[in-house]
DNA sequence: CGTGAACTGTTCCCTTGAGA
DNA sequence: TCTCAAGGGAACAGTTCACG
């Protein structure tokens, strides 16, 4: 095998830090540690095995290693076990790397559900992330509104919910509100446990009686400090940008908890679209709901679903 | 030494709204 | 209705820290 060091790193194209990183596992392959590749590059131990890792679930998923399954190749002791057939792998891999499939495709009920035992079955906190999981696939909201989210906007005060409710602008990421439907068993349950569990930790409690006990201006979740989702302003002055760092990675956590490959909280918003549509709605009501003004954007962003002709035509009558 | 959670700087791309 | 520029937020890719 051929060592040639990429000798300039100037261009960081894409093709060239794939290259490197296949370096980088035959390194590990044998027997460099990370830390020994990573100061070699001038980079974390930490960065190296992200690389790397890369690099090894690709070829572990692609190439059919007897014994050696995506999850196996996590873990470097593994991956040294199986070394001449990963090198051989490696040797037809080629420079390029693999194309990003954005595929985004709607969820089924099926994978709903047994997304919801594996994060019950994980979690640390099942009874928030739980009511996170399914707030979002019973809203479609963006994240951030989520975090924003205020204890009165679920709840009426004598501690019932709110089935009609609304985004309000101080919430909408638009800035204009728009009508929020909490009518979700399921969500309901969540969020009840959720609730109930809050009052019991005496988090964000408010006057008795009123709001199940819970300040109603308190945020809807609370994080695992028990304050609100941080929400940081960023951007230069004059501009009104926010984010919401630690709902985003609770996000990318609950779907990794949930085995669901490449679904994040934007392409959940595909699978809401997709079962409004299924229901009868137009694109208008789409666009109410999940807070897009324009009807073209919605029509361009979630492309209402077509059925053949043959389907659409069997027991018409 | 290896792994994972939490955190952060930067990049990418969705969405909006103005103008034609 | 189309095009285009820019705002706004999510994703990516990195670091630090804790732990077995």
């Amino acid at each position: 095998m051929q060592m040639e060091e990429p000798i300039e790193p100037e261009e960081g194209t894409p093709q060239s830090s794939w290259t490197l990183a296949i370096a980088m596992l035959r390194n590990v392959l044998d027997g460099d540690t990370y830390d020994a590749v990573a100061s070699r590059h001038d980079i974390t131990r930490t960065a190296v095995e992200r690389r790397i890792k890369a690099v090894a679930i690709h070829v572990a998923s692609t190439a059919g290693i007897a014994g050696l399954n995506a999850e196996g190749a996590a873990f470097v002791r593994r991956l040294r076990l199986h070394r001449d057939a990963i090198r051989e792998a490696l040797d037809k891999l080629g420079t390029e790397p693999p194309a990003h499939a954005r595929h985004v495709r709607a969820l089924t009920d099926e994978e709903i559900s047994s997304g919801a035992l594996r994060i019950r079955g994980r979690s640390h906190h099942h009874h928030e992330d739980m009511a996170l999981y399914y707030i979002l696939l019973a809203t479609g909201a963006r994240p951030l509104e989520i975090a924003r989210l205020e204890v009165r906007d679920y709840l009426h005060a004598d501690g019932t919910v709110r089935h009609i409710s609304s985004v309000r602008s101080e919430v909408a990421i638009t800035g204009r509100e728009r009508p929020l439907f909490f009518c979700s068993m399921r969500l309901e349950e969540a969020l009840n446990a959720y609730l109930a569990e809050r009052v019991a930790s005496r988090q964000g409690l408010g006057a008795d009686g009123e709001y199940r006990g819970l300040d109603p201006a308190s945020r809807l979740f609370l994080s695992t400090n028990g304050q609100g989702f941080e929400i940081k302003p960023y951007g230069s002055n004059g501009q009104k940008r926010f984010r919401c760092r630690a709902i985003q990675e609770t996000y990318r956590k609950l779907f990794r908890y949930a085995e669901l490959k490449q679904v994040t909280a934007l392409t959940v918003r595909h699978t809401v679209a997709d079962r409004l549509y299924a229901r009868g709605a137009d694109e208008s009501q789409i666009g109410l709901l999940l807070g897009i003004a324009d009807r073209s954007a919605v029509r361009d962003q979630f492309p209402r679903p077509l059925l053949s002709l043959d389907t659409l035509t069997t027991d018409l009558v």
